[in-house]
DNA sequence: TAATATTTTTAGATTAGCCTAAAAATATCT
DNA sequence: AGATATTTTTAGGCTAATCTAAAAATATTA
């Protein structure tokens, strides 16, 4: 029995929120991040639990089982490859994608992705900078640093960004910040930790929240 | 509220039974076309007629709205453009596309549509010879004979299939036929009314059940 | 440590989509 | 026409996924 798309997402959840906060992931997090009740998670955690996707202890929290985190991987996998394919073959951009591709996970064919994947010529990132696993599941590591957590006078390349929602894309349009944009961190204001970097000449205020989403390679 | 994938597939089975037998469609068609109860079909069909997507009048039948005409032509149009996707860019063969197509069918962004049609250069006919309906919900029409109407000594060349299972397409495979194979007729057999066709110097013998479902341009 | 606050689970209900079995309506046949 | 067969609807029930409200467990704070 395959998974449901509702299962899959509350897989891909998990795995999610396990990446970042590491250790079990708890029922709140879950609901947070699925925008439902804790009661629904509850409820879908135990049925997850049953078919063997993730170890579960009452009141503690939830881990992915191996089953688990393999079933997440390839939501993953889908998930970029479909946004790589959308921004470069339909030229959508990086900022539309992510909701269509949200649909497109969920198609059920081992086929279709290989033959997706080897269209688009192996891709290892997709359109965010996030790295697209291969087959066997495993992802491409790279040294990456935080915008935010750079000194001044250190020069980097944007390789990816952390969130992908519309409005933070759009504002990266606006202020001219895309991937592999190079720039250089000009200074940073203690009072509000934003930071002033150089792309291309002009100058740009970057605010903590947004700094602290942009991930760089530094070339300095 | 959009409608669910349910209940898009019931407009299509809807769509498909009324293009065939005219008339209004009866709850036993529908339920033996989508392989469920007729308890089950006067229940949908209830609540798809309470949204304006079809009449319904008790015992006698369901005709589509407008409204669910149009519904119906978009999911052939996504449908039929996808097969085409899968064909043309991913190299899969006409006899594997069908049940991938009935997924991605449901994804739901006009824009996509849109992008697709145009990345893959505005196609009129899918792999199966089915004209795709364009934005306006037009279909191209063209003349068309079904092979077993046509008379021994007429010629022509295969432009579609009436069905799409995979059983049915492999077969045609094996006997060497494929859109835009020419061929002539040579003989057909009163007792069985099977069909003698003459494709590239070898005399191929088709059963009434195949020659049935082969539409051919004539060109003698 | 005891009181309070937060998190998590349980209980009970709802909706979509499906089922089987029985009842009602319509169609067919003698 | 009357009997029989077929089709369609109704009735009642099931599961997945959701919700709100209440109860239980855990965490925090005085
Ligand atoms: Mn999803
Ligand atoms: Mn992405
Ligand atoms: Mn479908
Ligand atoms: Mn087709």
């Amino acid at each position: 029995m395959p998974l449901s798309q509702t299962e899959e997402n509350y897989l891909k959840a998990v795995y999610k929120i396990a990446e970042s906060d590491q250790g079990s992931v708890s029922t709140n997090a879950i609901a947070k991040m699925m925008s439902t009740s804790a009661a629904s998670v509850t409820d879908m955690i135990k049925r997850l639990s049953e078919k063997g996707y993730v170890d579960y202890v009452k009141y503690y929290g939830v881990e992915l089982t191996t089953l688990g985190k393999t079933a997440a991987t390839i939501l993953i996998r889908k998930h970029r490859l479909w946004e790589t394919f959308l921004v470069s073959q339909l030229d959508f951009s990086w900022e539309e994608v992510h909701d269509i591709a949200e649909q497109l996970e969920h198609i059920q064919s081992k086929e279709l992705i290989e033959r997706l994947d080897k269209y688009l010529g192996f891709p290892k990132f997709d359109p965010h900078g996030d790295p697209i696993p291969n087959t066997e599941g495993k992802f491409t590591l790279r040294n990456q640093t935080i915008l935010a957590d750079m000194a001044i006078g250190e020069q980097g390349q944007v390789i990816a960004v952390k969130i992908h929602d519309t409005p933070f894309l759009q504002h990266l349009n606006q202020i001219g910040i895309q991937i592999n944009t190079p720039l250089r961190i000009v200074s940073k204001q203690d009072y509000d930790q934003s930071t002033t970097v150089l792309v291309e000449d002009s100058e740009i205020l970057l605010s903590h929240k947004v700094a602290s989403q942009i991930l760089l390679k530094k070339t300095s």
